[in-house]
DNA sequence: ACGTCATTTGACCTTCTTTGACTTTCTGCG
DNA sequence: CGCAGAAAGTCAAAGAAGGTCAAATGACGT
């Protein structure tokens, strides 16, 4: 368990949440030093997990003084996170779309890892039963229902979320900037 | 009784058991070797016994650092009602049907009037602006959205939103399946 | 015995991670 | 300007899990 990009990922993810300005800078070969292993390593966490998909963006200098910085869309966890998550939800979402909100419920510590994945499976388990058009207001609606659990206290409310998570939408080539 | 898919079927239960997050992780291979089998023994009784009508929901992830869970859709067996409104959920429901669910869910004390009331209002808006097939399925979805998020954490009362964000290393999400 | 359904196995496939050789950009200095 | 050195980026091959599928075997009811 813990792969070296798990751990990698983790480790950013602590930088972050330090940090108050919501972004952190490194240098790829100090941290493939720190972990031992190959820079190119870094690359592909940052390809993988560092998505604008998950909600981060990764800009980059190379040459001396280079450096990586990774910044967070959603920087501090805070309470009106609900409202921009009403916000992002239209009235019909794709699997990613669906993913990438229930990734941020968790970071933002409204969802727990438990709640975020059943969510997420009976999700999948549903939309595969419904035509094209329906599955994406499906998706829409399942977490409408869940933001409204979590706008009102009934008696203590949702549980505490645990680690970052991760997931796929297979972050496709990193590119960019 | 003692086939070889009951044992492991027992063993991931009773691992089960004792996490109280209601989910675990294992390796294949790992279970496979201590049960002394070919890996694809695991993967039967995950497709057998672990099925989403069992209540349970599979999700997993390959190549290095690979892993399978295994996610309980409630936690501690059959508390509070839930499983019966997790039966009374078809994929779709009508008005009526949905709001007999909401009052049931108040009745039994675990949402709170705030909550329904809010459910219903959303309900209201957004089945106004969906062709008649759909609106069904977005009832039923933001239920089903409602009672994952109610079915939380293990220990009913849970905890409170808000908490400390800690949150160190350790996260791992996974692909779905 | 015979047919059917559930288990076991095993060969082969797909996906994610790790490594390493090679390329592209910057910064500083003659 | 042009070159050296410092970073970071690319890409593809090798390694590590897990998934599939169908054939072989077993259990059971008629």
């Amino acid at each position: 368990m813990g792969s070296l990009t798990d751990r990698i990922e983790a480790y950013i993810m602590r930088l972050l949440a330090r940090s108050d300005d919501g972004y952190v800078e490194v240098r790829r070969y100090e941290l493939a030093d720190r972990f031992e292993c190959v820079p190119s390593q870094v690359t592909y966490v940052l390809s993988t997990r560092f998505t604008p998909d998950r909600g981060f963006f990764v800009e980059s200098r190379r040459g001396g003084g280079g450096y990586i910085r990774i910044v967070a869309r959603h920087p501090q966890p805070r309470q009106d996170g609900l409202d921009t998550a009403w916000k992002r939800l239209g009235p019909s979402l794709t699997e990613a779309e669906a993913d990438g909100l229930l990734q941020y419920l968790e970071r933002l510590g409204l969802a727990s890892r438990r709640q975020t994945t059943v969510a997420r499976q009976v999700m999948r388990y549903e939309a595969q039963r419904l035509e094209p058009p329906m599955d994406g207001v499906m998706r829409a609606a399942m977490l409408k229902g869940m933001l409204v659990m979590l706008s009102g206290s009934a008696h203590g409310s949702a549980g505490r979320a645990g680690a970052p998570p991760r997931n796929g939408a297979g972050g496709r080539g990193g590119d960019i900037r």
